[in-house]
DNA sequence: TTTTGCAGTTGACAACTGTAGACTCTCATG
DNA sequence: CATGAGAGTCTACAGTTGTCAACTGCAAAA
């Protein structure tokens, strides 16, 4: 709803995403590579594109050093608050709590997640 | 996950979708068109077509009358547990509890929703 | 019965996605 | 300095999505 340009990451991106969120520092495509090439099963070429994509809709940042280093424009937190209300908007009508609710009434809570999360309520007041 | 033909709903789709949710009964055409040509502004074909690509995919049912009539046969909350579902998986590693987690911390929930919500975890046990 | 409007079907077409090959240029190594 | 690996760029191509027009028949109105 924001950050509209740099928020239409597709699910493959995500992965790129994902990799690049978890890393302190930026990461040489060397490193990206390796790494999805192994976990994704994705042809060089394939990442390639997938992070120049990125870099054009300005969710990442390419850094000359002595190859370019690519690090995240747009925080993990950043993207998953807008696909949150993304998602809640599009089918909750804009009524995050009913997303919760659904959550909750679904099987996709354990116990245990409704174990913390009432600890979460409990203090968040 | 579970249903995933059906489940491919795209965002256009999804506003048929609704509104037949929304509808006790099923619809005749001419009455899905009214509505979403009001509200969203297509044109009838627009229209037609998403109903189309909805009965292809198995998601609304076509029932022959003296002209068809249209009523979702996946329901809003199956829907809605799959999208979430999906979202989960691909953005928190499949911890659902990391999704409410940032929707609390986030500014997306109204002091309101938090109190129904923690009535929720009350009753939930 | 003829006409006409609209439901239903097909086709269309551009933009976006997933996936990947090919080409070029540069840097490290021999 | 020459060479080769691989980073960066371009191109490609099929499938999906958003939008819609054209055609075809049926059913209601005239």
């Amino acid at each position: 709803m924001s950050n509209d340009l740099a928020c239409k990451i597709t699910a493959s991106e995500l992965e790129v995403m994902k990799l690049l969120w978890h890393e302190e520092d930026a990461l040489p495509v060397t490193e990206i590579r390796e790494k999805l090439q192994e976990s994704k099963g994705w042809e060089p070429a394939t990442i390639k594109t997938l992070v120049s994509r990125l870099v054009t809709k300005g969710a990442v940042r390419q850094e000359k050093r002595n190859v370019f280093y690519y690090s995240p424009l747009i925080s993990e937190q950043e993207y998953g608050r807008w696909a949150t209300q993304d998602l809640v908007s599009r089918l909750y009508n804009g009524r995050a709590r009913d997303l919760v609710a659904a959550l909750v009434h679904s099987d996709g809570l354990t116990q245990e997640d409704l174990d913390e999360l009432r600890q979460m309520f409990k203090v968040e007041d």
